[in-house]
DNA sequence: CGTTAGGTTGACGACGATCAATGACGGTGG
DNA sequence: CCACCGTCATTGATCGTCGTCAACCTAACG
């Protein structure tokens, strides 16, 4: 049940093991897992919570024990200051961890953005499971650190690019990330269930701005974005504009955990390390 | 030499076990760890590089697989666009973790602030001992977690603060940080090896617009940042004009590694699931 | 059809960038 | 000890990008 990436060293599927009924940890998370982890996955109890579009999965300022685990759809995590002013932090994909560790205050929301899915995992529950199965803290520790990669970028974007560029992208981003999600309809263009305000509110601009900023691009024959679809026509064109290169974005996007099953150990067992010198 | 935590189940000290010349796991990042777990450190075969304050860890667009550890001192992380913009990603302090997990091209650059070392693991080393010693790699995680969390505070700074709102929020974080590291001389001063363009690039503003501010700021005895030594005069009225609470401000920097340990497993070794039902 | 949320466009103003000049400081060498 | 230099801080004047306010338009929906 557990999807495997093409690892060299891959082990007799674990889908003859004890039933998992439905998957708790989607494609990004999922490692190379033996069937006894499989059954550590199971005993970890994850639930399901289901959201509609706009829904909130928590507020700001909410105290949760709880980390959540988005496996299908869209949603977004965002800030606010108590004179309304808001910032989106990130868009997510499934596979995005919110809330670990999961102790103490959030410090941020997460609203969904469609129709979306998380398991939900008890903090004890989550921390058992990562401590018997090693591959996959380090495979959580991979993905907070591409979560950190992408903030990174974000802030610069915000930072130090102008209203142009910050839009460009954004855009170039979110359609390059649901490409590689799978998410894209046809080759240019995805559905993105995305208002003026959510582009605004991640980009630190006014919606009229980027209204008129679209409007431009849309003139140019850049990009469309009407309803909810969002049109890729001239993609390197946005990311010049963006001020990357489209060979070579966003390069921690594509840490797969195939890296470390590759280099993994015969696991926990300990090996001795005596002679190992230094 | 591994620093424990005045955690409840401490067991024997690992002073005795055999000796690590040096430790590569400063102290936000050391858990507690056996003295089995302390020979796998060792077995990391951890080097140490030292820096003079202004030299670089290394450049935006270099590519290595090393894994770097602040060890002493401060030090930033930048980003660059092409046309000389620069921002400031984030100010690390000891513990702090660069280009984990140390595959693909560096997307960032990084520079000392203050003199000082990092311990430099290997790709493979590191892994290797991850999944060696689960809380380790638990560890990490969550330390991630936690410079995702400054970023996303970062950016709502960069995105939605005005000038002096930034300026409050860095300095006041700055402070508190440093507190909290047991950095600060006296109680309300600290040595922020901090110039103008520094604070600058991390706000996205202009030098012009920060001296602006700080001079501002120092006329109304709020703070005083005059050579590399940073005076908050009036922390009330700073956190206040960042619009944050002093008193649960920085909530995620309080993610205590006994908060994992005091619920840790006996370890590696799996529990049998069996009865654990759902 | 009427209502409402969200998108679009224009006019105007402000915050902060930019440009420019001067000042303070620290290091170096005479 | 002082003169010199380079780097960085400071202050002023001006400009431009983007925010704000306001009006109007469009589409979805009951």
């Amino acid at each position: 049940m557990i999807v495997s990436s093409n690892s060299t060293l891959s082990h007799r599927d674990s889908l003859s093991a004890s039933a998992v009924p439905i998957r708790p940890l989607p494609a990004p998370l999922a490692v190379d897992l033996s069937p006894e982890d499989s059954r550590f996955v199971a005993a970890a109890k994850a639930t399901f919570r289901t959201l509609e579009a706009d829904e909130p999965l928590y507020h700001q300022g909410d105290s949760s024990r709880h980390v959540y685990v988005l496996t299908r759809g869209w949603a977004f995590r965002y800030q606010n200051l108590e004179d309304g002013r808001r910032q989106i932090l990130d868009f997510a994909l499934p596979g995005a961890v919110f809330n670990f560790p999961g102790n103490g205050v959030l410090t941020h929301g997460v609203e969904a953005l469609t129709d979306c899915t998380f398991s939900v995992f008890t903090r004890e529950g989550l921390q058992t499971l990562l401590l018997r199965v090693p591959s996959l803290s380090l495979r959580l520790a991979e993905l907070m650190a591409m979560s950190e990669a992408r903030a990174f970028e974000h802030l610069t974007t915000v930072g130090r690019r102008t209203a142009r560029e910050r839009t460009a992208y954004l855009l170039i981003e979110l359609f390059l990330r649901a490409r590689r999600a799978g998410l894209t309809t046809g080759d240019a263009s995805m559905t993105a269930p995305l208002r003026l305000a959510h582009l605004a509110d991640a980009l630190g601009l006014a919606t009229e701005t980027v209204c008129r900023t679209l409007t431009a691009m849309r003139r140019e024959g850049v990009v469309r974005l009407r309803g909810r679809k969002l049109e890729v026509l001239d993609a390197g064109r946005l990311a010049d504009e963006a001020g990357i290169d489209l060979d070579e974005a966003l390069p921690w996007e594509s840490i797969e955990p195939d890296a470390f099953a590759t280099a993994a150990l015969p696991r926990p067992h300990p090996v001795r390390p005596s002679s190992a010198a230094c």
